[in-house]
DNA sequence: GGATCACCTTC
DNA sequence: AAGGTGATC
């Protein structure tokens, strides 16, 4: 369709690399992005469709729906994280001290976690378990298409949490769901029936919150840390999945050490921003550890 | 408590 | 085997 997009505008809190910028979006934080070309990407967010494009010199521009600029922008603040003081979270990484994580944090220099919205976030989570990257983008795709509401273009807004009540177990089964269907049904209902405000977790302290997320079916701590860190901030979690047990087996020598042992070591290791330590670490070894 | 296994489906 | 969780022993 022609004009249905508003003219390219400078996104001026960003300057990532090329790296770090296809990284953060398509990555494994979030399963709504899909590459245009090399340098772009067009994805929906709640219910605003919007691309990214990444310009040589380090700009990022940004694009939405024309009549969404003012809601567009505001959400890229949170979603892309404007006025975080990056700088200042990479200065408290151990990475004096630590050469593997210095090594990946100049891999990705720009890399960011991103403010996902709680429920989109929750659910991409709830999809993952032992499903790589692609499949989970074909899950979400599937659920949006089918059930979500239409937007501009033949897109699709993700179904929310009160949507998801009315799709059956079987419906979601049809979207490559699996086992995990019933758990998001289950999830769906449970947060109908005890009127639970997903938004309201944000001003809880990571345990608390960490606390309520885990009495959801199917999440468990490594889902509950994946979501709040990338769909509540919550720069100290610190999920623990295959590859980060790979990571610190291979090179923190960390053997046979359990999901729980490698958390509470990465805790303490980083520090209060352990989660975007966690993420230059699952960056680097997904793209640069051999198998 | 820690180890083991089923759970859907596909690459 | 793939970005886990929950039930069972």
């Amino acid at each position: 369709m022609i004009d249905s997009w508003s003219p390219w505008q400078i996104y001026t809190d960003w300057q990532p690399d090329l790296n770090s910028f296809k990284e953060t979006l398509d990555g494994g934080q979030a399963f709504c992005w899909n590459s245009i070309d090399e340098y772009s990407y067009q994805g929906v967010v709640l219910n605003f469709p919007l691309r990214l494009r990444w310009l040589e010199n380090k700009q990022v521009e940004w694009s939405c729906i024309p009549g969404q600029n003012e809601g567009a922008e505001k959400l890229l603040s949170t979603y892309l994280g404007t006025n975080k003081d990056y700088r200042a979270y990479y200065d408290t990484l151990p990475w004096r001290s630590d050469s593997h994580l210095k090594r990946c944090i100049e891999a990705y220099p720009d890399l960011r976690i991103l403010g996902q919205p709680d429920g989109e976030t929750l659910l991409g989570f709830l999809c993952s378990a032992t499903k790589q990257i692609v499949q989970i983008k074909e899950m979400i795709q599937l659920v949006r298409s089918r059930f979500g509401r239409p937007l501009e273009d033949q897109m699709n807004q993700l179904p929310t949490w009160a949507d998801l009540t009315t799709i059956e177990e079987s419906a979601l089964r049809a979207c490559k769901f699996g086992f995990r269907a019933a758990n998001i049904h289950k999830a769906a209902i449970k947060i109908a029936e005890e009127d639970i405000d997903l938004s309201a977790l944000s001003s809880q302290p990571y345990e608390e919150a960490k606390d309520a997320l885990c009495q959801f079916p199917g999440v468990g701590e490594k889902v509950a840390d994946c979501t709040l860190l990338f769909g509540y901030h919550k720069l100290e979690a610190f999920p623990v999945d295959t590859w980060i047990l790979k990571v610190m087996n291979r090179h923190y020598g960390l053997d046979d050490w359990s999901p729980k042992q490698v958390a509470h070591f990465g805790r303490i290791h980083f520090g209060s921003y352990a989660g975007l330590a966690q993420q230059f670490l699952f960056a680097w070894e997904r793209s640069f550890g051999s198998k």
